[in-house]
DNA sequence: GGTATAAATAGAAATCATTTCTATTTACGA
DNA sequence: TCGTAAATAGAAATGATTTCTATTTATACC
């Protein structure tokens, strides 16, 4: 948690309850989470949390590098923890149980120089959801 | 625009001047459009166009394996055509012209085996986009 | 420890892409 | 040509997300 506040610092970002409320509920929850669910374990604590609130916080902790933002396949936004923010991860998400696991590997090398060559185009991003079945659900 | 047709009928979706229309635009254009887009276009040549019905036939057309659909950075909807329906293949989209083009080469294999190794999980789908610069624009 | 000030927040309201609903029209097999 | 299920238009509803404004709060400074 920590670090994580001095994240906050750097970003000139004030260290208030409901942002360390929900730095705190990620930490203690590994899987993607949307506003609505943020707020509903945000009111277990705090008896008024707006959503418009959760929302800003969470661009904001997005903005920060702590949380990765994705789409989940209802075209909702979802976040996850990011424990490794300086290293160039994907995240894989089981299908049953939601759950999100970093992983620091990305052999997208091969695809770029194929498409660069191919194509005589530039690749400056790339954007990878991988999903399936975590051991304990497969 | 025939063997389209027939992918259409093999889905006893019937042919209609709209779902042909549709079609028709994206033969002509190479570009990740919103369903905004296609109905611009669709009243150039037809009169009246429901927006409901532009949804549900890009919908239609993407169960079809016609379209491809994926979600820009505003979080809208948007289509391309795929010329490689049966083929397992990505779209790499032009960030300054916005104009997609088929990859058919995929290097997903490294990583799929590393995240199977490193956290004992199924991995089922992946989704790729990838940006950068078109050879024109670069 | 007080205080001033900009940042943060709550709650209501607005926005806007997308979907639903219903009556009407149309494609196409017989 | 006709009957029928499928397709469509247009209005209305839905629901996630954002904006707005008045109030509260964290914190830099004394």
């Amino acid at each position: 948690m920590q670090s994580y506040l001095q994240v906050l610092k750097a970003n000139r970002l004030k260290i208030t309850p409901r942002r360390k409320a929900v730095i705190d509920i990620f930490i203690r929850c590994n899987y993607r989470l949307s506003p609505y669910d943020v707020r509903a374990k945000l009111r277990r604590k705090l008896s008024t949390i707006g959503l418009p609130t959760v929302y800003r916080i969470l661009a904001e902790l997005k903005n920060a590098g702590i949380l990765a933002q994705s789409l989940s396949e209802d075209r909702q936004l979802r976040y996850a923890l990011c424990t490794l923010p300086h290293q160039h991860h994907h995240h894989f998400s089981c299908r049953k149980c939601k759950k999100v696991e970093e992983v620091d590997f990305c052999n997208f090398k091969g695809i770029s120089r194929f498409i660069e060559n191919k194509l005589n185009a530039k690749v400056e991003t790339h954007q990878l959801q991988i999903e399936g079945l975590c051991s304990k659900c497969k």
